[in-house]
DNA sequence: GCAAAAAGTCCGAAATCCCGGACATTTCTC
DNA sequence: GAGAAATGTCCGGGATTTCGGACTTTTTGC
């Protein structure tokens, strides 16, 4: 699981703080004063979320937020808002952000907000995954002529069986339920032979 | 994107005011006054989240806790817990709660949490399809006789490309790049029927 | 080293597949 | 709604594949 948290604080007490409360519940802090030490670590694949104060020189809340989107709208920010400054913190829900805190904030609700927003975050990097992994496969049966397609996979099939049996060809014709004689057609056909696959597997024989 | 969110209060006149905002943001509220009301849909592929008094008659809200985790460790439950009740609210968390308000709440806060656990919920549901898609392909490679395998291969690549091309045999053909009499006759051996993939892709045409 | 079993090779007929061509039907285009 | 283009159906001969059987070579077991 995840567990990086890259804060944004310019009050360095304050930062400290925060600090501390995430360390001692085993996430991992990465500390920065502003926008422009923050910005490097921001991309699509960061493992972790954003906790930016909001008011700060130079660049504030909404500045991190918008440029986090920029990169990845579903990297999580949450925002330290001031006490009871509520119609700021509705425009930050309104631009993106995952959720907000009023400053000073409960340590315990730092964390839990800290670790839904990573239990997020980590939903979104695995199913980002996922997704890639069933492209990758899509596309492996859909690219290359169809005889080449079919080719390759019947060669994978009898390489695979070959394997299995230690290269005797007629065993593996058993095990794929074919005629031996077919089997040597088909590896004539293919150019596959049957000597490459002696000793491959351990358990052959 | 799912909506559902399923109350349990006792209390009638601030069910209603939840009901109330929830409506107003598009969400669908599903309104019971006790536990045993609303066990019937809690279940593991429940499209929504559980919104829950703590404090009630005969059950509580760790109850339903219990028995949400029970039927799917992964469906957020929020409870409401009494003004300023710490102790309470942090032993729920400890006990899987996905989040816990105040009451009275700001309707605000109120849906902006609901957002985020079903947000969540939804996630996880993505995910679980996803990993049982990946399943399902694995499971096809590698079993079976040689000739189960081959037109297995055979019909992926067929069907694939007849989902690119929109259900139409002379275009998938040309993109498989074999004649177009082949591609009826293979299809006609593998009964595969063409109809069957007009308008399951998008992009097709 | 001998017999038996398994592995590998060659042949040919039957079965199957490939694919062009002819034709019917549907869909598009103006 | 006529003509064109694409889709779908049917046929048949030539090419390929399948697969049993006969044979040779290699491996196995004693």
């Amino acid at each position: 699981m995840i567990s990086k948290v890259l804060i944004i604080e310019d009050d360095a007490a304050l930062r400290a703080s925060v600090v501390q409360s995430l360390e001692l519940d085993d996430l991992e802090p990465i500390s920065t004063g502003n926008f422009t030490q923050a910005r490097r670590p921001i991309r699509s694949n960061f493992k972790g979320v954003i906790l930016s104060d909001i008011k700060m020189p130079d660049y504030d809340g909404f500045d991190v937020l918008r440029f986090v989107q920029s990169r990845d709208p579903d990297l999580p920010v949450i925002l330290l808002t001031g006490y009871s400054d509520v119609p700021t913190a509705m425009k930050a829900m309104k631009e993106g952000a995952y959720d907000y805190l009023e400053k000073p904030c409960d340590p315990d609700r730092l964390v839990e907000t800290l670790r839904r927003a990573l239990d997020h975050r980590n939903l979104v990097l695995q199913n980002r995954s996922y997704r890639e992994e069933i492209d990758a496969r899509q596309k492996e049966t859909g690219s290359g002529t169809f005889e080449e397609q079919m080719e390759n996979h019947e060669r994978q099939i009898i390489e695979y069986a070959l394997i299995l049996e230690d290269g005797k060809v007629n065993m593996a014709a058993k095990r794929l339920g074919i005629p031996r004689n077919t089997m040597y057609d088909r590896m004539t056909r293919l150019r596959v032979v049957a000597k490459a696959f002696r000793g491959v597997n351990d358990d052959g024989g």
